[in-house]
DNA sequence: GGCAAAAACCGCCAAG
DNA sequence: ACCTTGGCGGTTTTTG
């Protein structure tokens, strides 16, 4: 299962595949054992040209898709490119024999040549949204979030979004402490969730009261506190109506979900590296009481907090039944905003 | 799981 | 003309 494809294409940009490289590639033992094996492959046999110049020498072939637990489909050279009948095949192939398909920026143009997308929401690069909305109309495209987490087909936006993806799916084989200690280690920024908005703009209230940024970094350092909506808008000096409206602009969800979304990150974090009761870190991470936790921790999560524990438990790799972490419907987080 | 009260959400619209 | 704000109120979600 910790096996990983990466699916090179002629011209690929090499960010792409690069970030790819950077988060899986190095031996990670340390924080998770066994860390991912990451084999890069192509359609044709080295050396495959890469964007600026670069060539990828030696790759596997197609069929070590087939083998992968995760499959990687970076961006093609440029969207109007039909992805050939062999990476269709083995994309197919692939996700038929249970492997989980993940693709960045504009790799969602290629798995919807493939025919993966149908019927599924999906991500990509927000320039190119509109594009494979038209050119392929059975896929359900929302242009506005980082990354999109359909269980077994996942997608995200622009280039950076990548990295978000890639953190995302080290949460879910590995929990909270393993992603944020990789995160560390690119320094990139920890665990930004799924619906959060492509564009984040921040504008500054010079006038009265704080920036916005200010006054959710700040409610994220309390969550311990009593916040209410009213309260952060005013903190904010913004009327509620006002406020709701910058924070839905700024992270994609509402006051109370982004707050219910920072709870949960939290709990999760408290429930992996302490010990302390669960009736603490609800109290701790603001839920009013442990069965209000309970509930968000199912619905979000998928699992009651105590089967998280259980399983995230420092560096176990399987859980109590002996099921392998992959096979757990942990992924079924939509951080998408939830349907109408 | 259900229940009632409270809180949050959001479309609409007028005003700045 | 265009954008942002803030109030209203009906609906939905959360809470204990």
């Amino acid at each position: 299962m910790n096996t990983i494809a990466l699916l090179v294409l002629d011209q690929v940009p090499v960010f792409e595949v690069a970030t790819v490289c950077e988060i899986f590639g190095p031996d990670r033992s340390d924080l998770a054992d066994p860390w991912y094996q990451l084999t890069l492959c192509a359609a044709g046999p080295g050396p495959v040209p890469v964007g600026s110049g670069f060539a990828l020498l030696e790759p596997a072939g197609l069929d070590a898709l087939r083998t992968a637990g995760t499959v990687i489909v970076p961006a093609p050279e440029n969207t109007g490119a039909v992805p050939s009948d062999a990476v269709c095949d083995a994309l197919r192939a692939a996700h038929a024999g249970g492997a989980r398909i993940a693709s960045i920026c504009t790799g969602a143009f290629v798995l919807a040549g493939a025919g993966l997308l149908d019927g599924r929401p999906a991500t990509t690069h927000w320039m190119h949204a509109g594009e494979l909305a038209s050119r392929y109309p059975a896929v359900r495209v929302d242009p506005g979030v980082l990354y999109i987490d359909d269980g077994d087909i996942l997608t995200s936006a622009g280039t950076s979004a990548g990295i978000d993806l890639c953190l995302h799916l080290i949460r879910i084989d590995h929990g909270a402490r393993v992603a944020n200690a990789v995160a560390r280690r690119i320094v990139a920024s920890p665990h930004r969730h799924g619906g959060q908005a492509q564009f984040i703009e921040l504008p500054d209230r010079h006038q009265t009261g704080r920036s916005l940024g200010q006054v959710l970094d700040w409610a994220g350092a309390h969550l311990g506190n009593p916040l209410t909506v009213a309260g952060l808008a005013r903190r904010a000096g913004m009327n509620e109506r006002t406020f709701t409206r910058h924070v839905k602009a700024a992270t994609g969800t509402s006051p109370l979900q982004w707050l219910l979304s920072q709870r949960l990150r939290r709990a999760e974090q408290l429930l992996e590296t302490t010990e302390d009761s669960i009736e603490w870190i609800a109290h701790r991470c603001g839920f009013g009481t442990a069965a209000s936790m309970r509930r968000h921790f199912v619905r979000s999560v998928g699992v009651p907090p105590q089967q998280y524990r259980a399983t995230f438990r420092s560096g176990h790799r399987h859980t109590l039944d002996g099921t392998p972490l992959g096979s757990h419907r942990l992924n079924v987080r939509r951080d998408s905003p939830r349907p109408q």
